[in-house]
RNA sequence: CGGGGUGUAGCGCAGUGGCUAGCGCGCUCGGUUCGGGGCCGAGAAGUCGGAGGUUCAAAUCCUCUCACCCCGACCA
């Protein structure tokens, strides 16, 4: 395309609410446009590439067996009542009214309405395994939107679901996903890790996320060092927190005036946070227990949510300490009025440390397990961190931070029995399917690139399978005819040739031209300026490793066809 | 949802009671430059987020409201 025909809309300004890379190349390329809180317009380039994304994946979807449908965006109540998920899904979900009153949703996600399709429509156990996936726009009304389109509430996903007739089957297809998956990432060159997600109830390998590596991702990951082993921090097993023994010293109440957070209370006694045990009064399924941590720690929901076998707690509020006559700031262990008490593992054998005296402005110091309270189990409650050992070997987990572009999971039987989806096996019985889900946002993925290829030395670097264009142009001096000649002639041969080649041809500054270049990325750029006309050699970088050369017109070809090549 | 912040030209911002609201970028026109968002000149462009109030006088003070952004949602 010419650019003086084609619309990208940049802008010199970063913007105001634009905070990471991915977000100001965006948005100063002209790839985005916000039009209200996480909801965006994506402009063409944006488009060019999420549609060739967006392919890569069908590609890979469809060679795992899967069949590519699209599910309706809007959906009635009652099919998110039947699973429960109306309520449980809350307020993420956005809910209106039709003109009779009757209550739909937009899907935030589609487990409900396919199960409804299959239950519909599938009855044999000779018709499985059934793969089948759309990409399509979910809505999310998300908390807190940000980081442009990396947490939008518009975005775009693939979402595929397997219906099996056994669990190993599903296990099987769920492999044959994490397989595709694996070489979607790495066809477009991300770097990236498959990280285990999952511990609760279902247990084992049932659940992975594939995060790509880069240091705004919102998720923490842990790897071990010695075996491997890469998880979540949400899901981190923990198995030991060491602590040092230490011989027993009297318990002292200390008077601790207006000294609540654990922060406060080191500071005010100068002990170390790992010698406080805090007390956090959790309410779960309407009643009230208590989570004891050591200080430095911080408290998991999610595992706690699993010991407990609930779908949600909460930590309670200031009004229920009132209620329950408790003095916020200066709960403990100690004689607590509460019965459910849940030690975190990283209490266990701690020596002489201090915890709330249920007495407003009071805590007591050297505590001994055993001598002052009496803990009988201890569970595993707290984020795993940096430094921990490894849940499998042993050996001491490392950090990093990625963004989840992608997540598999084995969901068994939970929808399929909820809303009542059979099909009859070989022996004629009535069976639930075996459930799996998998999904990919396609506009994260496109962030994720950005955050790992743009550097502001060296410009942006799509790669080629999934570029905005394949070669850029750069037609440095358009009042000089024999140079606006060069350029047309070699726009027009490799346009022939199916390349997709944009030439700036702009009678503007080359400044401009060279800066917005590096915003659209192309991997090859080809500079015509009136060095050209001295010894007829065009200028050709290759982004991928910013390695510039000198080439005449039968070399570039050759080169661009060598480059391209590998594409095909 | 809690806390904080911001809303003034397309974008980034200045303007804390006083005359006709400014600056940079962008845009238009003219000139110049012509390999890293260049330079000179001229110009167009604003219901100062909205509503109400205080005042001789409001972008500026007050109330309400809307939108957007940031932090938190680990407090024991």
């Amino acid at each position: 395309m010419r650019r003086s025909k084609y619309y990208i809309p940049t802008q010199k300004e970063i913007p105001q609410d634009a905070e990471i890379k991915s977000h100001i190349i965006m948005i100063k390329g002209g790839y985005i446009r916000k039009l209200s809180a996480g909801i965006y317009t994506l402009l063409p380039i944006a488009q060019k590439i999420m549609i060739k994304i967006a392919n890569i994946v069908r590609k890979h979807m469809n060679n795992a067996g899967f069949s590519e449908l699209v599910m309706p965006i809007v959906s009635p109540k009652e099919l998110w009542e039947e699973t429960g998920r109306y309520d449980i899904y809350g307020k993420e979900m956005m809910k209106f009214n039709d003109r009779h009153k009757r209550e739909f949703v937009l899907g935030p996600t589609h487990e409900e309405i396919i199960t409804d399709l299959v239950r519909k429509t599938v009855k044999s156990y000779k018709e499985l395994p059934l793969g089948l996936y759309q990409i399509q726009t979910k809505f999310r009304d998300e908390i807190r939107p940000r980081f442009g389109i990396m947490r939008g509430r518009e975005f775009l996903m693939k979402d595929a679901y397997s219906f099996d007739s056994t669990k190993e089957h599903a296990v099987t297809t769920y492999k044959k996903v994490e397989k595709a998956y694996n070489d979607i990432f790495s066809e477009m060159e991300l770097e990236f890790s498959e990280v285990a997600a999952q511990s609760g109830p279902i247990g084992g390998d049932t659940s992975k996320e594939f995060m790509v590596h880069a240091d705004v991702g919102e998720s923490i990951i842990l790897k071990c060092e010695k075996c491997g082993y890469v998880s979540n921090n949400e899901k981190t097993e923990l198995v030991e927190i060491k602590n040092e023994k230490e011989v027993p010293a009297p318990m002292e109440d200390i008077e601790t005036v207006n000294i609540k957070t654990v922060e406060a209370v080191s500071g005010f006694l100068n002990v170390n946070k790992s010698k406080i045990v805090k007390t956090i009064l959790v309410r779960a399924a309407d009643k009230f227990i208590a989570v004891l941590l050591r200080g430095d720690r911080d408290l998991n929901m999610d595992k706690l949510n699993n010991i407990l076998g609930v779908d949600a707690s909460e930590l309670a509020l200031e009004k229920d300490f009132v209620k329950l006559n408790l003095p916020s700031g200066f709960i403990g262990p100690f004689e607590l009025p509460i019965k459910d008490i849940y030690a975190d593992i990283s209490v266990k054998d701690l020596c002489n440390f201090v915890i709330g005296a249920n007495k407003k402005d009071h805590h007591f110091k050297n505590v001994n397990i055993g001598r002052d309270i009496n803990i009988d189990k201890y569970y595993d409650l707290s984020f795993a961190i940096e430094g921990d050992k490894c849940p499998k070997c042993g050996g001491s987990l490392d950090s990093f931070h990625g963004i989840e572009v992608g997540h598999i999971f084995i969901l068994g039987n939970k929808y399929s029995k909820s809303m009542k989806a059979f099909f009859v096996d070989d022996a004629g019985k009535r069976q639930n399917f075996e459930m799996g889900c998998y999904g990919i946002g396609i506009g994260r993925t496109m962030a994720s690139i950005i955050e790992q290829k743009y550097s502001k030395e060296k410009g942006m670097y799509w790669p080629l399978c999934v570029a905005p264009c394949d070669i850029d142009i750069l037609l440095l001096n358009t009042s000089d005819e024999a140079l606006v000649k060069v350029g047309d002639e070699l726009y027009n041969e490799l346009g022939k040739t199916g390349i997709d080649t944009i030439i700036d041809d702009r009678n503007i500054n080359a400044g401009v031209k060279f800066a917005e270049s590096d915003l659209l990325g192309a991997p090859i750029k080809i500079v015509i300026g009136r060095k050209y006309l001295e010894n007829k050699k065009f200028e050709v970088v290759y982004r991928k490793n910013n390695e510039k050369q000198f080439m005449d017109h039968d070399t570039l070809i050759k080169y661009i066809k060598e480059i391209i090549g590998i594409k095909i």
